[in-house]
DNA sequence: CGATTTCCCTGGCCGC
DNA sequence: TGCGGCCAGGGAAATC
């Protein structure tokens, strides 16, 4: 359940070991969503950004100028890891590690390797910007640390539908980047019902701030692992010790003692506390 | 067009 | 011990 935290901590990893490389070759799972890999292949790595939890590794041609033209696109869905290997003699088609789904050569002689085992990964290669066929990424709401992320457009976003506040943060169109984690954070820390179909300009204020701070703070911890997340290093995050909601239904509010209660919105499972997250 | 539902996947867990 | 059934969950496609 790679969210932004967790995203970022693999970018952040990932860039000053890949920059300047050029990926020579590629094998990929046999799926859709997997073999746009091979598309990369010829591309020298000349950056990497992050929109929401879509990870944009800029190529720019072999031979031409330096500025990325396309980007690699991956997502890791819930279960997508991804890391780096140092030069050995395994066969680019070394593929019997199990769930691996794409693996990329490195002119070096390393390999990135991305495996998910569930397969709610995606790859894809684009021209760099043009996203159609990704909605998700094309529609990708402003960045949490963005200025342009503000409660105004937050608090009028969310009152121009009728779908209940977590499931607009879930979308990304208003914010990019959260998942069910850190929307559950997000909205116990500034006391809003995550079923509200309307917020008030203070909740707005607030729901904003708090974004922002589980957001850094799950970021500062090297993102949550509750099962499956793993860094490039291999390494767990440790969010999950400062969780104060997610996954607590039953114990009591860190807040007012209350029970937190358990519902599911928008088929997810949903944690928050009655007392305090009045609707 | 916006909202809602369904589907994709598989390991882990529960109950029998 | 074995097995059927169910759950988690991001995002896209299908449907309403």
């Amino acid at each position: 359940m790679p969210e932004l935290p967790e995203v970022e901590t693999i970018r952040r990893q990932l860039e000053p070991e890949l920059l300047g490389s050029v990926i020579v070759d590629c094998a990929a799972f046999d799926h859709p969503k997997f073999t746009p890999a091979h598309l990369a292949v010829g591309h020298r790595v000349v950056g990497i950004r992050r929109r929401g939890k879509y990870l944009l590794v800029g190529l720019a041609a072999v031979g031409a100028a330096p500025d990325p033209t396309h980007e690699l696109v991956i997502h890791l869905g819930m279960t997508g890891r991804l890391w780096i290997e140092p030069d050995d003699h395994h066969a680019l088609e070394a593929t019997d590690q199990p769930y691996q789904r794409a693996r990329w050569r490195l002119d070096d002689g390393r390999t990135m390797v991305f495996s998910d085992v569930r397969r709610f990964g995606r790859i894809a290669v684009t021209v760099r910007n043009d996203h159609r066929g990704l909605n998700t990424l094309a529609q990708m709401g402003p960045e949490p640390f963005d200025p342009a992320f503000q409660p105004e457009p937050l608090r009028r976003g969310v009152n121009a539908s009728r779908q209940a506040v977590k499931t607009q943060l879930l979308s990304q169109r208003l914010v990019a980047g959260l998942g069910n984690i850190y929307a559950d954070e997000a909205l116990w820390a500034a006391r809003v019902h995550p079923g509200a179909r309307r917020i008030t300009r203070a909740q707005a204020e607030r729901l904003s701030e708090t974004i922002r701070e589980v957001l850094a703070a799950g970021i500062a911890a090297g993102g949550t692992t509750l099962r499956d997340y793993r860094d490039a290093s291999g390494a767990t995050g440790r969010f999950q010790m400062q969780l104060r909601c997610y996954g607590l239904a039953g114990h009591p509010c860190e807040r007012c003692g209350t029970p937190l209660a358990r519902t599911v919105i928008d088929a997810r499972s949903t944690t928050f506390c009655r007392t305090c997250q009045r609707r």
